[in-house]
DNA sequence: CTGAAAGCGCTTACAG
DNA sequence: CTGAAAGCGCTTACAG
């Protein structure tokens, strides 16, 4: 018996399922006018059943991997560098482009919410990822109304839209961080953290304040500094800590930069770190393990984070419903050479 | 008289143009190797000349905003990082879409250089811009016969095939960091470079040598350590220099990395810096001014490399021809706190 | 409206 | 290695 040859499907081949000829075929795909309506609609049916494909959209299909927009406010921190490359790990192996777009760069942008969604939308893309907060609720709802997946990583406040966010167990690597502090004898622990009003940083305090708690230090309010998440906030929080009656023999940071920030301060006034005072730090960038000494960092899991992100954006694509609004995933502390026990 | 009606390029026509047939024409573009060099370099020239594009391309060029891929081996260098950071400024004003394509997360590529460069130009990309050696000549050529503008950001080799290259002064910025330790008072110089048969790092070295003997200084062998561009290399590299009987008292090092990699070594000796040693980088990435001490560091005009990148590609798009195949940009020497005069 | 015929641009198979 | 010839898949021009 011979084996039918499985030849691609042409245009050929569905004028003879159709039962028409070649050249109305290709009318009907190209939306002349000189086809009747029945002819047409006999096409057309054949047309999606066969899921016909012109040679152009065939290379397409098989070249064109689905794109997805990465939208970053900036190349400069660490944090979000670590987050792209954990996309784009995770492109890579689903076949998936990606495009990157940087905010902070591009002047103030004419364009409204609406425009900017609608750019994105002309532009083939079929989902986007945002680790920024450029984008407030009105664009990333005006994304959604054109059917465009959106994930955002670690907002700095949690979408009211309907979107799903990504980021990480923020409570519990406070926490843990913390906890190992304590745990190497530290009782005097001042916590330099990130921006008040931000839901990443608030998680991390709670996480501070709950291992305080739990091991029964009372939480002493000057210990606590809020700021920004730049290496300047650490210096100078750490000068304000130095100028407490009882400074602290150790501070956990809100973030990688606050921590280097702290070291370098320390540096200056020749505070050896960490026989003089222990640090901590958050997201455990590749800027901890560089760092002399190494920092102690609370890691957070960028390859699963980029590879969530991505997978979600497919599966909406698919029609799937995400389980969930929001997806923690776990951090893990790396203890490395800035902290030891207290003299 | 009769206006030839203008009608687009086609295979048929370079074939005449190139006084081939159709089919070795055809050949040419797709890469088979049955063709002879003479013939080949005629169609290819003939290729070059009128800028042929195949309808796929065509229909992609009309129909999209430009999109340019960017191609690194990794995220993790922030010499790759300040570059992509150049190209993106330059790409939000040109309007111009960037495609990322990290080459070093792949698993090694089951494709060919022809099979890759055919699915670039299936994706429609109109450019390429290359900042990696992960391309050999070889994929290079494959994009050139296809009329796809490469430039490729300082190759550790210059590309032989006929690819635009930007870099910078390598010469000139070694002989400025030299110049500065000299004019410090340092006698003792130490050269601490990348890898051996790397141009940018053969043209460092060079201008290190040039700086020393216009100020009479002789050169000592033993100061000179080929390596990597690795933090190791630089601790590694300062071990060796204080076995020496006179060890220097400063270090010029081919890159940021390695002059990190000298700091902490450094740190970890209790050698201070710069008072008992002046330590210069290159590239000034945001390490350089990020480290403690922050680093004296020759610094790579990052936004103009990424500019002129894209501006190349755009203009070679253009039909235009590139005024040279090598563009050089200036660096400048950034003098923070790692220098200072010998004791 | 319809489709046989001619045409287009590229690729493939193969004789020399 | 080269190219005439055949082929492929689609489109166009046009007779009916």
């Amino acid at each position: 018996m011979a084996l039918e040859r499985q030849s691609r499907l042409t245009l050929a081949g569905v004028a003879r399922e159709a039962g028409v000829s070649a050249p109305t075929v290709s009318k009907v795909i190209n939306g002349r006018h000189d086809v009747s309506g029945e002819t047409r609609a006999k096409v057309l049916a054949v047309l999606a059943r066969t899921g016909y494909k012109s040679p152009l959209q065939q290379r397409r299909t098989l070249a064109d991997k689905p794109a997805v927009e990465v939208v970053l406010d900036s190349l400069i921190s660490a944090y979000n560098i670590a987050v792209l490359n954990g996309i784009m790990e995770c492109a890579v192996e689903s076949g998936v482009e990606v495009l990157l777009h940087v905010t902070g760069i591009e002047a103030a942008s004419p364009l409204n919410p609406d425009q900017r969604a609608q750019r994105i939308v002309d532009e083939g893309r079929c989902g986007m990822i945002v680790v920024t907060s450029a984008f407030g609720d009105a664009p990333l709802g005006a994304f959604r109304r054109r059917g465009i997946p959106v994930v955002v990583i670690d907002p700095l406040n949690p979408p009211s839209e309907d979107v799903v966010s990504i980021g990480s167990t923020d409570w519990a690597g406070g926490k843990d961080a913390t906890t190992h502090l304590l745990e190497l004898g530290h009782r005097r622990i001042a916590y330099l953290g990130g921006p008040d009003n931000v839901e990443c940083n608030q998680a991390r305090l709670h996480g501070y304040l709950a291992a305080l708690r739990s091991h029964d230090v009372p939480v002493q309010d000057d210990y606590i500094i809020a700021g920004t998440f730049a290496a300047d906030h650490g210096a100078r929080g750490l000068d304000a800590l130095l100028r407490l009656e009882r400074p602290p023999t150790a501070i956990f940071a809100g973030n990688d930069t606050i921590a280097l920030g702290v070291l370098a301060e320390a540096r200056r006034r020749n505070i050896q770190v960490p026989e003089q005072l222990s640090v901590v730090g958050f997201d455990g960038t590749s800027k901890a393990e560089e760092s002399v000494p190494a920092l102690t960092s609370v890691a957070q899991p960028f390859q699963e984070i980029g590879r969530a992100a991505l997978r979600t954006v497919l599966r909406q694509l698919r029609g799937e419903v995400p389980d969930s609004r929001r997806v923690e995933l776990a951090t893990h502390l790396v203890v490395r050479e800035s902290t030891a026990a207290p003299r």
